[in-house]
DNA sequence: AACTATTTATAAGA
DNA sequence: TTCTTATAAATAGTT
């Protein structure tokens, strides 16, 4: 119906392929409608485009409501034919049925591994980032109490040296008092130039370890939450692209 | 497209309704074979007739592909328009629906939690621990990424705190060789005390990130597959069992 | 189911 | 995308 025969095979031309799409998506969800209304049928249509665009139509009775007694109706079949010993054309049947099921199964596996999404429109990455979100919770929280148990270990050794350290200063400070005083008692003004050289060493030192350690719970806290999270939300983000 | 205009209300005579059912039908399935052809859309329709008998096409990934594609995808749309508000549609169906949904989703997510296990065959089992474990790898690789600045951050800190100590451990000695031959000398050569003191100051800092970035990869390394490893494997473990 | 007068759908072009 | 138009298809009523 229109200036020229239609092979029934697929439209190569993209913009062909969208506009004929959107047309006789038209059409057909008219159709639908009009077979629902014109005889009293109960009518699902469900229509992804190529890019993943969901059209749907469904009379009256909402969609789930059909689905679910199409559902019911075909698992009904497959009772009955399953209870039927003997006919041959049930188990090529069956056996399809599963191969599908089968395929679709790691279809989705492939998209909950964040592969093969280049046809998952971005409502659909949108559900499987979520998903992957809160599967995602569980592996870090593990992962991230070892890795905690590690830091706070170091951080454990550092807060050790670190007093070490102050002792040591603290040790040096007292044996510069007792050269300066041995200086001052001998060769005097000698024991003034060595001082202020080594008391500031230490100092930056322990001034950093000192606010370091209050500052660490924060710190710690800050970094992993601050850290992480761009992790996951880069990795996510992938999904999403 | 007939010998006269078809109004769009039910046909009330049966045997009419009927024939045109059939015609309908037909041309609506025949419609839905060629969009999905023509455009390469994933198409599904399902049609009662009033009577209840069953009618479906479905391109060629078979219906129940479709159908959970379209579970999928329409639960993703809910939960966008959920975290909308003011849809005020119908709450209890809405909600029913929202229900049942969600027990489907958290079965299958439930599987890819590791949980839930006891009737996936080894196969599937096989396919979890193999397409989570590729999942991880992903993600591991970004979070180790962080997590390694940070401990290796730690270690750096730890290191020059450590070499200091180590530095200042030295002064002290030399303090105390000092004050030792202060003693000995009485006052004499003073000068000869605070060079050493001075000079070594800058020198163990300069060695410290010297020696460190010649080592570090390797102990990163080390450090990382040591601590990092189990906390896979122990993951990961539970999917296997 | 087959026929056919008409209405519809739609391909191509603008 | 939308409108137009020539033409193919669908189909209502008929046989």
């Amino acid at each position: 119906m229109g200036r020229g025969r239609v092979q029934l095979k697929r439209i190569e031309n993209k913009i062909n392929r969208q506009v004929t799409f959107s047309k006789r998506r038209a059409g057909l969800l008219k159709k639908a409608h009009e077979i629902s209304v014109l005889c009293d049928a109960e009518v699902a249509l469900i229509v992804f485009s190529h890019k993943g665009k969901l059209f749907e139509y469904s009379s009256d009775s909402c969609m789930e409501k059909i689905l679910e007694r199409y559902e019911r109706y075909s698992y009904a079949e497959r009772q009955l034919v399953a209870t039927q010993p003997g006919s041959q054309g049930n188990w090529t049947m069956e056996y399809n049925r599963l191969k599908a099921k089968v395929e679709l199964l790691q279809k989705n596996h492939r998209h909950y591994m964040g592969e093969d999404l280049d046809f998952l429109s971005l409502k659909e990455l949108q559900n499987l980032e979520q998903q992957l979100d809160t599967a995602l919770k569980h592996i870090r929280s593990k992962k991230n109490q070892l890795m905690y148990e590690s830091i706070s270990e170091l951080q454990r050794k550092e807060k050790a040296i670190q007093e070490q350290n102050t002792m040591l200063a603290k040790q040096i400070k007292e044996k510069e008092k007792t050269v300066a005083q041995q200086s001052q008692w001998g060769q005097q003004g000698h024991g003034l130039n060595t001082s202020p050289f080594l008391l500031p060493q230490p100092h930056p030192c322990l001034n950093i370890s000192g606010t370091y350690q209050e500052e660490a719970p924060e710190m710690r806290r800050n970094e992993l939450e601050l850290t992480l999270e761009p992790i996951y939300s880069c990795n996510l983000g992938c999904f999403a692209a």
